[in-house]
DNA sequence: CTTAGCACTCTCGTGCGTCGAGTGCCATCC
DNA sequence: GGATGGCACTCGACGCACGAGAGTGCTAAG
């Protein structure tokens, strides 16, 4: 009983599963793939593969189905690359070289993901914390209201409105600045700030309260902590979602029903968490009860790391079924996360 | 026969049906409303209503089930307004108070109606169009491109990339523009578009345009037209979805399956079309076949404008099944739409 | 180690009879 | 004239038996 050939099983059977959406047997499996023996050998090691948890049947008298750990070994050992064809990689780079702005460009990468997997994707927001800052604008509002505008070196912006002490003198009504005071506290902070990753923010940060003297030091003092919260923030993380409506055509797929499912996609917290924790190098796959949360453990999440030069400041990706394309999501995740790290410094 | 009774009659079905999701019948109808007639004569009413096209029946010897009409009518004339009692008020208020910016409000303002009432919920951004400038920030972020951010006075931060004409001049590179000449830009901008509509502000830039010489005259154009674009775009309006796992629930209601119904939600233009369209004066109700939205056949959309001082800026609402709690949808559509009014100058 | 044969097990689809809810109609009553 | 009780009829849901088919495991032979 050759080890090769029992592999070789492992991967018809995953194959013809993920075609055919039905449990294989071995007569079939010997009749759409040419592997030279009958079908009884094929059983024997059927068989085998079982004892060894890589597949499992639905009843007795069914074919087999693939485990999560069939999947496994399926994917890291017995997938091949699949490059997508020239016609796919054209549509990816216009359709994501079109976008106007940074929200706009991981909408579409969302979008493109959803219909080249015809699964749900998911894209995350540059993460706030492992950018660096580009600009910072103060914009008066109102009497002793400032809205504080970030903008992060990957492109995002970022709003928050903070409220400033009261005045030092005691005095009645709220801070008011005026424009050349403000302009000036503007280009303190940006001079501090300028090409600074977040965890040397709070330092710069504290040049510039005490530069600016005890009169605007509270301001300065209620801004810088603002920026940093915002910077630092896990809840302002973000995330967006495409596709949901193809979970329900392979609705027939999960038996729990999708409704676990959607409302894991709804827990963007947790999803984030998620795709944090994959963002290795390179395109991670995460199988069915590999997955902690509960609504996820009938499916299957591809993703992928993304930023410039090398420096990944989000993930991507998309989530389907366990019994998915594999070869397929993972080019089409990759190549998304690919070209979107390209484009990004928009 | 009489005519109000036949209309009680109406309204128990479909309550009834509401509640037990099933076909009502003569006898059920009977016992469960003290209607004070026998099931012959409920029959006779039940025949008229399915003459006059407000019920149906499944098929001979079921029950009857409340048509499209059936519910138009029972919304109209039969519903009684039920207010939402006091903790489900104060849990608005105090929810909707903790946000921290328009993001977070509508989100939250999303999830409290998904969770009232069961069902997905949607909230528009304030329409751009809809809305006045409340400040306009100009950041260089490279040479030749400046960040344009665009504040709103309903709170909304928009941002665009703004490419600048080549050099006057004709010498080589882009424009760079020094701290201070952008400050004099900014405070022309704002000053003339200070508390204007967005109808009236090409004519303010012009004067802009215009005042700062040919210099800059430039630069000033690209800006100018930057804003009224940003500002009139139909496709920058946005949408937050929340409850979708709600669908999943009651997943048996929607003969056609729930991936129609998801696939419309992710048509964001097509589901702001028939938001704006739906935003009269108070809540209003779009019933099955009233949308025209092929995937929304089956569902029920009760949305209500908002904004402050009666001044509408944008619409939210709540999609079920046509077979919804109406009463309670509308008011708690109603509820938060008020206190989001109530709350929105942020 | 492979293979053919064989008995066995289950699921799934089908046909059939029963049950019951619900209707429509008609004659009757107030 | 509207309300009611009675009654025959319809039709889907449910349970059951049965056969077909697919697939398995085992064993003995190549």
């Amino acid at each position: 009983m050759s080890e090769v050939r029992r592999f070789e099983v492992l991967r018809a059977i995953v194959e013809d599963y993920v075609t055919t959406r039905e449990p294989v047997g071995s007569r079939m499996l010997t009749e759409r793939h040419r592997l030279g023996v009958s079908p009884a050998t094929i059983r024997n090691d059927m068989a085998a593969l079982e004892e060894a948890g890589y597949i499992a049947q639905p009843h007795t008298s069914a074919g087999r189905v693939p485990t999560d750990a069939g999947y496994r070994v399926f994917v890291d050992r017995l997938a091949e690359v699949r490059p997508l064809n020239v016609p796919q990689k054209r549509a990816i780079e216009t359709f994501l070289s079109e976008a106007v702005d940074l929200d706009d460009v991981l909408t579409r990468a969302g979008r493109l993901i959803a219909q080249l997997t015809g699964q749900v994707a998911v894209v995350q927001y540059p993460s706030l914390r492992r950018s660096g800052l580009r600009h910072l604008e103060l914009v008066p509002v109102a009497e002793g209201r400032l809205l504080v505008v970030v903008i992060t070196d990957t492109g995002r912006v970022e709003q928050r409105f903070c409220e400033l002490p009261l005045r030092p003198d005691g005095t009645d009504g709220g801070i008011v600045l005026d424009d050349i005071t403000l302009g000036e506290l503007r280009a303190r902070f940006n001079a501090a700030a300028a090409g600074k990753r977040l965890r040397d923010l709070p330092t710069a940060f504290a040049g510039v309260v005490e530069a600016v003297g005890p009169e605007l030091g509270g301001v300065a003092q209620a801004v810088a902590d603002l920026v940093v919260d915002t910077l630092g923030e896990e809840g302002e993380e973000r995330i967006v979602l495409a596709g949901t409506a193809n979970l329900a055509r392979s609705e027939a797929t999960f038996e729990q029903g999708l409704s676990p499912v959607l409302e894991a996609l709804e827990e963007q917290v947790v999803l984030l968490g998620l795709l944090t924790e994959m963002a290795g190098d390179g395109v991670g796959v995460r199988i069915g009860h590999e997955n902690r949360l509960d609504g996820l453990t009938e499916t299957s999440v591809v993703a992928s790391g993304y930023g410039t030069d090398g420096d990944t400041v989000a993930s991507l990706g998309s989530i389907g079924p366990t019994r998915m394309d594999y070869p397929g999501t993972i080019a089409s995740v990759r190549a998304v996360a690919r070209y979107l790290s390209r484009v990004l410094p928009n």
